[in-house]
DNA sequence: ATAAAAATTTAGACAAAACTAAAAATAATA
DNA sequence: TATTATTTTTAGTTTTGTCTAAATTTTTAT
């Protein structure tokens, strides 16, 4: 596979999480800032590779190849992002790009013996769930901070969008992967929460909340 | 830089070593494995970005951007190697195809804060040195154990050239970098040496102690 | 010095992955 | 249902890096 092809699978696989039955060119064509025409030659290639269902005007699907292919892919790239904040201290808004680019190096031997390194991690920096050596998904039942009861105590296990405004947003207000937080108050006009994290509170927009997730 | 100009870059370095005064087409071309006239094109690109000095028929140099470039990816691709040795625990022989991979990635940061992880390292695992932030590469006088006084000390700091089987030859005769190493005779016939290394005593054939540098 | 050999360059072509513009199919709406 | 709007595909180009085959330059050898 080339680096352009595992870009589209990796994308396609993204997408499908969301529309299970099946992804359209344009939302491809959205995530790669490419066009649909481009979008179409690929999925022909990428559907002759078996890696891919495809018919024309109905959106693809990833074959079991491509789903096999997918997670390896996420599995690299979740694995160098543990590698360059564990290991290289990097911060958790800095590794999205450069993971982006280690995730296409071929060795298998490589990630497995990176896997061993890290100690076998079982969620990125930003609490997504990394792809075993067999690509088994550790599961996590996590919902919103927008979602939660009142007065009950969760603990903050992943970020929905990892865009570094966000991420840093959340350092300065110290909440990190592992922070208890318990909302105390909702506001109904604005769906504001009054939340408590490190013994302090502070009131958090919908949006944040909608944001992070919490279990 | 594409990874593929990276390439003909870090070739026309290490061939500059050979031949300072110009490096011809056909040894670029032997060693990407590529056709003289691929060559040549791509030469013609690289002088109009200012990365070698070219005329036609006359052989390339590297220019002052093209050197400090070479010594760039020279320094991922050491750095990497010494990563997947020490950190990973790769045999010395395993890790040079990777290591080209891992070299194109793009990122200064990421091998800045890899220098540091590694502790600064002035020589990969095969002996060759390490360029630092500013390309400045540390010499050591060695020579080739055929080139060394009979009965003295020396010590191993390097290998000329790292194929697999020439490294797992050392491996399986105990030699590794840092091995004290002393040449008892020399057969006048093949140039065949008896040496003793690890307090005991081997032959070595010419050609072995033609790859092997000492100090 | 001249012919033969080797090295290098030019010219033209191809595959991959992108693009633009136009055509076709599907979805949305009056 | 007919029409409009949106999405998707097709057709034809472009760029990058490669190739083959032919032409040119340089080197070697007679």
């Amino acid at each position: 596979m080339t680096i352009s092809e595992e870009n589209y699978i990796k994308v396609i696989y993204h997408l499908s999480q969301v529309s299970p039955k099946g992804v359209n060119t344009n939302a491809i064509a959205g995530m790669l800032d490419t066009k649909a025409s481009s979008v179409t030659d690929m999925l022909k290639k990428l559907s002759d590779k078996d890696l891919v269902s495809y018919q024309k005007y109905q959106g693809v699907t990833l074959t079991e190849n491509g789903f096999r292919s997918a997670k390896m892919i996420v599995r690299k790239h979740r694995l160098w992002e543990v590698f360059l904040v564990e290991k290289l201290g990097f911060a958790w808004d800095e590794v999205h790009d450069i993971a982006e680019e280690l995730e296409h190096i071929k060795s298998e031997t490589l990630i497995n013996k990176l896997d061993e390194y890290l100690d076998f991690p079982a969620f990125d920096p930003h609490g997504d769930p990394i792809p075993d050596v067999n690509g088994v998904i550790k599961k996590v039942n996590k919902l919103l901070l927008s979602e939660v009861e009142l007065r009950k105590e969760y603990q903050c296990v992943g970020v929905k969008h990892s865009s570094s405004e966000f991420l840093q947003y959340l350092d300065k207000q110290k909440i990190a992967l592992g922070s208890k937080i318990i909302v105390k108050e909702k506001e109904s006009f604005d769906d504001t929460l009054l939340v408590e994290v490190n013994s302090k509170e502070i009131t958090i927009s919908n949006k944040i909340a909608n944001n992070l997730y919490v279990h």
